[in-house]
DNA sequence: CTCGGCATCCTAT
DNA sequence: CTAACGATAGGATGCCGAG
């Protein structure tokens, strides 16, 4: 039996939260000019996350440093990120979506896959059901979006991609040839640069012409499992469900860009103690230990690197974590001078702790676990996960001299 | 030969 | 002129060594 997918597509989404935001504040409407979502227009750093229309116009790129996009358009209007409001828009819009839907997949911040299979009797005409929930959103809250229908996940989400803003459009399997296949194979979804360029290589230019090679072919260009993917996805083939709870986190990472090149262990060592006392106060929040520790770091030439190893026992203590981190960067760093550091905690389980290897003080471990676990409360107060030893240490006036000492002690 | 581990690359929002 | 000026996540790939 077919089934009958929406994808729905928050158009530009930040930038339309943010325009809705202004709007009520009794300032224009970003969406009716030049202006983008991203780094410090001040500071010339930081890229565009999201752009208006006007913006478009002037070939203003997302992704792009916001310094370049503003050569390209001077008037460009730059607003900086707001992360707690577009979490609350997404709220609002996944659940008007919801209500609409037997299941609901939500994809990213901004994008639901909708599973509408079966609703015939209740919803007769998919485009006219699109259109009322998009109506809705837009009514109720005040940004548009746009709706792709089809059989599947990966039809409907070309579909949404069509003409912006505020449309429903339709990619069932007999539109392919004329609305999809005509596109350069860099729309097709999961086909990046890489990707585009080994194909360009080969003559392949169009979705179209990507869909009539053979299989093989396209395997024996881009490997055996992207080949697949995306010879299938040419051809609209995608049998994947539409999950409505989502995977279990896979790992946690945190990596940072600094304005200042790191030089000197004595730079490197807090940076990376705080960023593992941050993931390791979400993973926390998770209930998750890990098994697996990265770090990794981006040189002036931006070549990255990462040295990774395996814990014998599963942790979640800041202290066991950066422990493993602060050998693994001695180990693999040279010296150079670098732009970016992060850190990534991977393998992960529910698991309680084993039995403690043999040289391991349980008693010690006990001790760093309560600290852990009184830090971990004091984000919760501030709620602000981005509190880290160091910050704490700076405003200690708040938590004694005490606690101060004994985090101090704990650093080294 | 297969598998796990590792480093790196690719893709997405 | 080139590419890149983010953060986070997940998956693929190529290589290596163990069994």
């Amino acid at each position: 039996m077919d089934r009958l997918i929406f994808h729905v597509d928050v158009n530009s989404a930040f930038l339309s939260w943010e325009a809705v935001k202004r709007i009520k504040q009794g300032l224009p409407d970003l969406r009716e000019i030049p202006s983008c979502v991203g780094g410090d227009p001040k500071k010339r750093t930081g890229i565009v996350v999201a752009k208006s229309i006007p913006a478009k116009k002037y070939g203003v790129k997302t992704g792009e440093p916001v310094a370049m996009a503003l050569r390209k358009c001077p008037e460009l209007v730059c607003v900086p990120s707001d992360f707690e409001l577009y979490v609350k828009c997404s709220r609002a819009f996944k659940d008007i979506c919801a209500s609409y839907a037997p299941a609901m997949e939500s994809f990213s911040i901004d994008e639901v896959f909708l599973d509408m299979s079966g609703t015939r009797l209740i919803y007769p005409d998919p485009e006219a059901t699109a259109r009322e929930i998009k109506d809705k959103i837009h009514r109720e809250l005040g940004f548009t979006v746009n709706i792709g229908i089809s059989v599947n996940k990966l039809l409907a989400k070309m579909a949404s991609d069509f003409e912006k803003p505020d449309k429903v459009h339709t990619l069932f399997p007999e539109e392919i040839p004329v609305k999809m296949w005509p596109l350069p194979v860099r729309e097709l979804l999961s086909l990046g640069a890489s990707s585009e360029k080994k194909l360009l290589e080969a003559g392949i230019r169009t979705i179209g012409d990507l869909a009539h090679k053979s299989q093989a072919e396209i395997q024996r260009l881009l490997g055996e499992k992207t080949g697949c993917q995306l010879w299938q996805y040419a051809n609209g083939i995608d049998d994947s469900p539409v999950k409505s709870q989502k995977d279990e986190a896979k790992g946690f990472s945190v990596e940072t860009t600094f304005e200042e090149d790191i030089v000197s262990m004595e730079q490197a060592l807090p940076i990376l103690l705080s960023q593992c006392d941050v993931v390791a106060a979400r993973m926390r929040r998770e209930g998750k230990k890990c098994t697996c520790v990265a770090v990794s770091f981006r040189t002036l030439d931006f070549k990255n690197r990462s040295h990774q190893c395996r814990l014998e026992n599963a942790t979640d203590v800041t202290d066991e974590i950066y422990a493993n981190i602060r050998r693994l960067f001695r180990e693999s760093w040279k010296g150079q001078p670098l732009r970016l550091l992060g850190v990534a905690l991977t393998g992960l389980t529910e698991e309680e702790y084993t039995q403690m290897s043999l040289f391991e003080d349980a008693g010690e471990r006990e001790r760093r676990k309560k600290m852990d676990e009184a830090l971990d409360s004091i984000r919760q107060k501030y709620g602000n996960d981005k509190i880290t030893r160091a910050s704490i240490m700076n405003v200690s006036s708040r938590i004694g001299r005490k606690a101060k000492a004994q985090m101090k002690n704990e650093k080294e």
